[in-house]
DNA sequence: CGTCACTTTGACATTGATCAATTAACGTGG
DNA sequence: CCACGTTAATTGATCAATGTCAAAGTGACG
């Protein structure tokens, strides 16, 4: 088993700072963690919050690190990985908007975190937002909403990477945003659908535990299958939701919790 | 990819029920949903909660059953599995005494939920404890922290299923177990151990996205190296903890979250 | 002592990984 | 707008790891 290359290493620091953004025209305001706060408590946040941006491919924080902030992606994508002694690493989690980052009460991250596109993050240092948890019940109560729907995310991927073939891993992966798609234009996902892929194919691979080069050999295969066409390195063409499905392995229903 | 055997089904109806048990002389009083209560809280839940128990190989719950109530095991060992359309299954959790079973605000079960030793719950009836989670925060904060520990497992799990070898998984498996049998013991894994297997080869497939025959090889294979020798079916003797730490391909200092 | 469930072991097939070029897409500067 | 250079993606040939099918061994329990 070959270890994936890594991403490449960059300095940590942030590339920007953002000014002032109110809460209330927030693209995220009613999913992220602040989702269920009435206007008094979102005045509370707005003095607190301060926005950090990444460029493609530069770390956000590095396993181990001390991590003296908790974060939501605003704008953008972000991975957790995990790596074994000689490098092999396993993406463990894909943050889209509205995304939880690091955990209250933990003051060291527990995975690397990387930007894979320019990502926009709404931070809270970690002390104050420790003593928000104990005040406002309604940010915990949307922290563990969010935390056990993650952790059913988690599971419906270890089916994935522990019992589906590389095909299914790859029809399972392309399901998944093309339902994340549909959702962000509030549509039910069917029939014909273009889509953008957020990950490179390297990172596919570390996604579904697999090498580049198989990830690579599936698409191509679904493409030669009539299944889905390709436009460009990232652009896919669904000519039928329900027949990728049908490559996915999962149950009819499956996917509920996707 | 062959489907492994699924626990033959039973009828779901519980085996027994149980007079009364105090909490403060719970085994699990420290480490449960219910560790942060004070005396008044427990006496709340006191009234609350019924037991059940379940025969090894019984069934808890089915996916997608109706599930009205949520439950920390008391004793035994249950898994959690997820099913392809075909049959293959994978482990998704395994529930040790104290750990949490059920999703608030969630009437039908995600999962399928077996006992694989005798089992005794300590239940509650859903609707009651979904108001117990507004109106005692030290419920609802302890449920979090819990959450967010079977979160980092569950990643931890990710690793091992898209990366490890085969041999890496079973050295994984026996230290986690390890590290369990010395945690209830309150003292550290290390030098020699002897420890029982809470799995059958069977079951220990399920969890690792294995087949029952690789498990057995591998599992002979570490005998044969040395690293571990046999005691019965279950039973295992580890001549040196490091030695299998090394065999699992984790970092020297990983296995922090497990 | 026999039965049954679990486990081990063997022979072979298959999937996906590895090593190695080659090709296509995209950004840049002319 | 086009040629170039760089990075990502594709494809091919081969091999090792693990799955599959089959049979035999082991231990617990009635």
């Amino acid at each position: 088993m070959r270890a994936n290359s890594l991403t490449q290493i960059k300095p940590a620091s942030e590339t920007g700072r953002h000014g002032e953004m109110r809460c209330v025209e927030c693209p995220i305001r009613y999913r992220a963690v602040c989702a269920q706060c009435e206007s008094d408590e979102l005045s509370l946040l707005e003095g607190m919050k301060f926005y950090r941006s990444f460029e493609p491919g530069q770390p956000i924080v590095w396993e181990g690190d001390r991590m003296d902030f908790v974060a939501s992606v605003v704008i953008g994508v972000a991975t957790l990985t995990q790596t074994l002694e000689d490098g092999r690493t396993q993406m463990v989690g894909l943050l889209l908007p509205s995304d939880f980052l690091g955990r209250p009460g933990r003051d060291h991250a527990a995975y690397n975190a990387s930007a894979t596109s320019k990502v926009v993050l709404c931070c809270f240092r970690r002390k104050p937002f420790d003593e928000l948890m104990r005040t406002m019940p309604h940010i915990a109560h949307r922290l563990l909403e969010m935390t056990l729907d993650e952790l059913d995310a988690a599971r419906e991927w270890m089916l994935l990477l522990g019992r589906k073939t590389a095909r299914e891993k790859i029809a399972s992966f392309i399901t998944i945003i093309a339902r994340r798609e549909a959702a962000l234009r509030k549509s039910r996902p069917g029939g014909r659908m273009e889509i953008e892929l957020p990950l490179t194919r390297d990172a596919m691979a570390d996604y579904l535990g697999l090498t580049l080069e198989t990830v690579s050999r599936q698409v191509s295969a679904l493409k030669k299958d009539g299944v889905i066409t390709l436009n460009g390195k990232r652009g896919v063409i669904l000519h039928d939701f329900a027949r990728l499905v049908g490559e996915s392995g999962d149950d009819a229903d499956g996917g509920l919790l996707a």
